[in-house]
DNA sequence: GAAACAATGACACCCTGGTTGTCATGAACG
DNA sequence: CGTTCATGACAACCAGGGTGTCATTGTTTC
């Protein structure tokens, strides 16, 4: 492959990952309101929902972790901790890595609200899938992923 | 395939499906901070940018069609394009289709001011695909379509 | 053509997601 | 140790974005 032609390419590939931004815009705000219907069912906002789903995909974790892992400021994920526990859905356990910041564990009554919740999405989300194949989904997810990691390093370099 | 099978199969996908929402939240706030960033240069707020981004990209409309487009309410669409229209990035042409809402083009300027800010994101982007091939993100194209178009009828079944 | 209805623009108000800043404290590490 | 870094707590603030309302102008239907 010459130069040129990779230049070409790369070249196209920009404008389809431009394209895919344009989708993630819309596409966030539809379903932020679609959850924010839904979970204020059980009296979730949008903000606890993302937190108590971060934690029961990937067991307990401290609120900096958590900050990082959803692109969120520490103190904001903070905050919507500490709404939860005080609603009883989230606890705090002694962290053995770290003395001072415990890890967020959630309890029996989170993991019953925020199940309720993903069900509730997930049973939207059956319907949804149609013609769609797990191949394509695969690929949608690899390139999210890619992006994601990418838009980490742009304040470094 | 057996009923089950199905079943089994758009229960694993709407799983997969759920993956790809968690990775939007992040990505749409960290693509956001960069377009922030990026777009102030220009003296772009986040909003602005996506109409005209959505001028450039799709010729000339009106403010509701870019409200349902973009997922925005019309009065969000139309109070960024007055303030783009106070700056001159953009003129009301008569439409031909409804007489009282014009339609909304780019002038020179605005068009100028769109370009210099997609062509720097275009730069960052061009370094970020790698390894991606045009399949893999046309693939991601189309789940994220369906995905948005699935979302509108949400409220409406 | 008139009357009823739908769509638009304009303006005001509000909510809340989310950040930034600061400070104090407790941990980690030379 | 002293210093530096990470955490929690609290406050202030910003801006994206929605909703509600009104007047106006089209559009439609009888």
């Amino acid at each position: 492959m010459s130069e040129s032609e990779r230049s070409l390419a790369s070249e196209e590939l920009a404008d389809r990952l431009a394209e895919v931004f344009d989708l993630v815009g819309p596409l966030y705000r539809r379903a932020f309101r679609k959850v924010e219907q839904d979970a204020t069912i059980e009296g979730l906002s949008v903000g606890v929902r993302a937190v108590l789903t971060m934690l029961r995909d990937h067991g307990p974790m401290t609120v900096p972790q958590m900050g990082r892992a959803l692109a969120l400021s520490r103190q904001f994920v903070q905050r919507m901790i500490n709404d939860a526990a005080a609603r009883g859905l989230v606890e705090f356990v002694p962290n053995p890595a770290h003395k001072r910041s415990s890890l967020i564990r959630l309890t029996r009554e989170g993991r019953t609200a925020i199940t309720a919740v993903v069900d509730r999405e997930r049973a939207v989300l059956r319907q949804v899938g149609g013609d769609l194949s797990g191949a394509e989904v695969d690929a949608c997810i690899r390139v999210l992923s890619r992006l994601l990691r990418s838009l980490d390093n742009v304040e470094i370099e």
